[in-house]
RNA sequence: GGUGGGGUGGCCGAGUGGCCGAAGGCGCUCCCCUGCUAAGGGAGUAACGGGUUUAUAGCCUGUUCGAGGGUUCGAAUCCCUCCUCCACCGCCA
């Protein structure tokens, strides 16, 4: 949610930045319906100032023993003007809220400019690319061959984009999503959470999957009578962010930084095609999400240093990546800025996305009502909230085993996995 | 799942129809006192929104006592539904 300040007072100059992401603003239909709730606004709550007052002689009139029904009469006649004049008003404020919160946020100055993937623009490259010389494989094909990787059976049980792994790849996998927690509880200053995978539509909406992205999410059956059901998590940036909702923090408690180990659930909606072999684009897959409250102030600061800790996994697995700053048009819907780091992947050539770090400015916050309360100041202020992949473990997975492997198919554990896999050196 | 008791400001906790945005306490801010510290005395202190305004100052005003409905001229207070916490019972990994 934007500071409605911004769609009142500077509504043009807000309309310009959203279409640098490719949004088109009505202003004029705002600029319409804002006079509209003012007046409104203005209306009704002079209403219900005239109601309270003379609620309160009536009070005073019926202490004092005198007869008050002519006075209850006149009430009637106003207390049906102000249930019309409400009655609108709230209609009118729902569809304010509904166009507001289907805004995205605003970008930050130092975003480029630029239309979709093509605009993004490639800020280092970490690491060199193994020569193979040999044809080199996809983790499809290693991991099958390997018997580790069954997507037959995940087809069997659940459909297509699931996957079963067993024997050393599944140990892989989880020895994986260890490490990544270890070094940022160990080094980095994390807290470790356990969280619920399913949450309500409360959280979803504090965290901008709701109203407008509730088709990538995972449902449950409506779990009350009036048929609010819970979702199944897309990240862990739901459940994580959402501990600071109608939260009033001291500013000493800034910043909080928190991680989970989670799996993640998406419906992949509007993606038929794309990625459909391997384990690239999965309905259920496990991520290490790092998350950040922060002071105002420091929210940028804080971004590079969320970043530059998840590609501290990427450099501690020796997996050479790239980190690519988002251009506006193709930065997701509550991002002020996005670092993605895009991971190499030698049987597709490229270079694929393994984390995105975003600062979100006080975007979410406001929807969270997540305030501090600047030390020495009466009034709270929201804090800015920051999440990151510390990383998609199932997409690290991919790049472990086709960076890793040898010319006999067999794969070999990067040196800080070895530990986690009981000293084992390859597998296979 | 059953029975009973709760959900009130940053926190704790009083409050069963108007004089209650809400006693009291803690915390916090300012002042006084005091060799230092500790203790003591005084004053202030809810959030969010709207209007006016250069103003996040002031002034006017609205909403909010778990959520949503209802009764009433008027609801923290009465009624209904739901959520949630605690205790006991039942069940369960």
């Amino acid at each position: 949610m934007l500071d409605p300040k911004f769609l009142r007072n500077d509504i043009q100059e807000t309309a310009n930045k959203l279409a640098t992401r490719g949004f088109v603003l009505d202003v004029e239909l705002m600029n319409q319906l804002e006079e509209q709730r003012k007046t409104l606004q203005v209306t009704t709550e002079t209403l219900q100032s005239e109601r309270n007052s003379r609620s309160k002689e009536i009070g005073l009139a019926s202490k004092r023993g005198e007869d008050i029904t002519s006075l209850r009469l006149e009430m009637g006649k106003l207390g049906e003007e102000l249930d019309a004049a409400k009655e609108q008003f709230t209609a009118l404020a729902e569809q304010l809220k509904n166009i507001s919160s289907a805004i995205p946020n605003l970008p930050h100055e130092s975003v480029p400019l630029g239309q979709g993937e093509a605009g993004n623009i490639e800020i280092s490259t970490w690491g060199s690319r193994k020569e193979f010389d040999f044809e080199v494989k996809d983790h499809v094909d290693l991991g099958e061959a390997l018997g580790g990787l069954d997507f037959k059976s995940a087809v069997k049980i659940s459909g297509s984009r699931f996957i079963v792994m067993q024997g050393q790849i599944a140990k892989l996998h989880r020895s994986l999503a260890q490490y990544m927690l270890n070094l940022h509880t160990n080094e980095h200053g994390y807290t470790e959470m356990y969280v619920p995978l399913l949450v309500n539509a409360d959280s979803l909406f504090g965290t901008t999957q709701l109203p407008k992205f509730g088709d990538d999410l995972f449902n449950t059956k409506p779990a009350t009578e009036e048929g609010i059901g819970m979702s199944l998590i897309p990240s862990a940036e739901v459940p994580l962010t959402n501990m600071s909702r109608d939260m009033i923090y001291d500013e000493s408690e800034l910043p909080i930084k928190i991680t989970a180990h989670t799996p993640c659930f998406r419906s992949e909606a509007g993606s038929y095609g794309r990625d459909t072999r391997g384990l690239i684009r999965q309905h259920q897959f496990d991520k290490v999400e790092l998350v950040q409250i922060v002071h105002p102030e420091k929210s940028f600061e804080a971004l590079e240093e969320i970043t530059a800790h998840a590609e501290q996994v990427l450099k501690n697995l020796q997996l050479p990546y790239r980190k690519v700053v988002l251009c506006t048009g193709d930065m997701g819907f509550s991002a002020t800025k996005t670092y993605d780091l895009e991971v190499w992947v030698p049987a597709q050539n490229s270079y694929r996305e393994i984390s995105s770090c975003s600062n979100v400015g006080d975007f979410q916050a406001r929807r969270l009502q997540a305030r501090f309360r600047p030390t020495g100041v009466k009034k709270p202020e929201l804090v800015h909230t920051l999440n990151g992949s510390g990383l998609a473990v199932g997409r690290t997975l991919v790049a472990v085993l086709e960076n890793y492997q040898l010319a006999d198919g067999r794969i070999e554990i990067p040196t800080v996995l070895q530990p986690y896999m009981g000293g084992l050196t390859h597998i296979g």
